[in-house]
DNA sequence: CGTTCAACCTGGGCGC
DNA sequence: TGCGCCCAGGTTGAAC
């Protein structure tokens, strides 16, 4: 699940990272095959050991370590992208079954692990020019806790995509994923089926607002934590925001504001929560 | 070009 | 109890 909420809440939980040395790196062996690690174990091992960590950062809903290694020049990185059930954790994991990666410090007891049960988180590392070409701002629009209405209605005001589904491209805003779009268009009052093209510059410029607030708010909670095997902070951990929730989930119960029903419909194969009385579709 | 869709995985919940 | 099916926070690349 982790988008932009639980990514910076992760980074956080593991920003004690910051200035260790890397002494070992461990991939258990029944997970070798899963989760797509590059370049390969190995190899990863090698240029890790003996490595500084000198940042711990997100970028969108990715976790980026930055490292200095011992026997070459030039910063190395380290990105970590957990896609829907990746964690980054300094304490015992929820199972030792889907333990991807164990990254020992030298004079340090807890190891930083990346978990994750379903296996479609990613582990990548590359030097500064693939990092910047990969994921550079031509791969990846502004930092969506910077949403900003002109820039957001200029990227998007030619389109014929429904906003919801322009709010879930990287391209257009980093971090928000599909709880947050729902949360967002709530409260920016912009039913998720409205077109962009049809989005004023104002309704762009509440999107922008809504997006920072909702996501700074989640922050503040730790973000979401829906059902019990899904994300958890680096100390293991529910977020709270889920308590915040106003249409995420919350199909056919009443909205806050107007009592009508919550409703949920499918947008390119995955659900999205509004409320039809407050949402207006223009 | 813009947009949709299946695929990548595991496991929980549900109906039968 | 068990089986088959559907569902889930994300991303990618092929197909339309």
């Amino acid at each position: 699940m982790p988008e932009l909420p639980e990514v910076e809440t992760m980074c956080r939980g593991i920003a004690c990272f910051r200035g260790k040395i890397i002494e070992k790196i461990l991939f258990p062996k029944h997970t070798r095959r899963a989760s797509p690690i590059q370049p390969r174990p190995k190899i990863l091992a090698s240029k890790l050991q003996g490595a500084r960590i000198t940042g711990i950062t997100r970028l969108g809903k990715r976790a980026i370590l930055s490292v200095e290694p011992a026997n070459e020049n030039g910063n190395l990185f380290l990105i970590f992208e957990p896609r829907m059930t990746g964690l980054l954790l300094r304490v015992p994991p929820p199972t030792e079954k889907h333990v991807r990666l164990v990254v020992h410090m030298q004079k340090y007891q807890d190891p930083l692990i990346f978990w994750d049960r379903r296996g479609l988180g990613t582990i990548t590392m590359v030097n500064r020019p693939t990092f910047i070409a990969r994921f550079g701002n031509n791969a990846l629009g502004p930092d969506a806790l910077k949403a900003n209405g002109p820039e957001l209605y200029k990227k998007i005001h030619r389109s014929k995509r429904h906003i919801k589904v322009a709010l879930l491209d990287q391209k257009i805003l980093a971090g928000i994923g599909n709880i947050y779009a729902s949360e967002i268009l709530y409260l920016a009052r912009i039913d998720p089926r409205t077109r962009c093209c049809r989005l004023s510059q104002d309704a762009c410029e509440r999107i922008a607002r809504a997006s920072s607030q909702i996501l700074r708010l989640a922050i503040k909670h730790e973000g979401s934590s829906i059902g019990d095997e899904t994300y958890r902070t680096a100390d293991n951990r529910p977020g709270r925001y889920q308590r915040f929730h106003k249409v995420y989930g919350r199909d056919k119960a009443k909205c806050g504001k107007c009592k009508n029903e919550i409703q949920r419909v499918i947008q390119t194969q995955r659900s999205t929560f509004f409320c039809p009385n407050c949402q207006i579709r223009y």
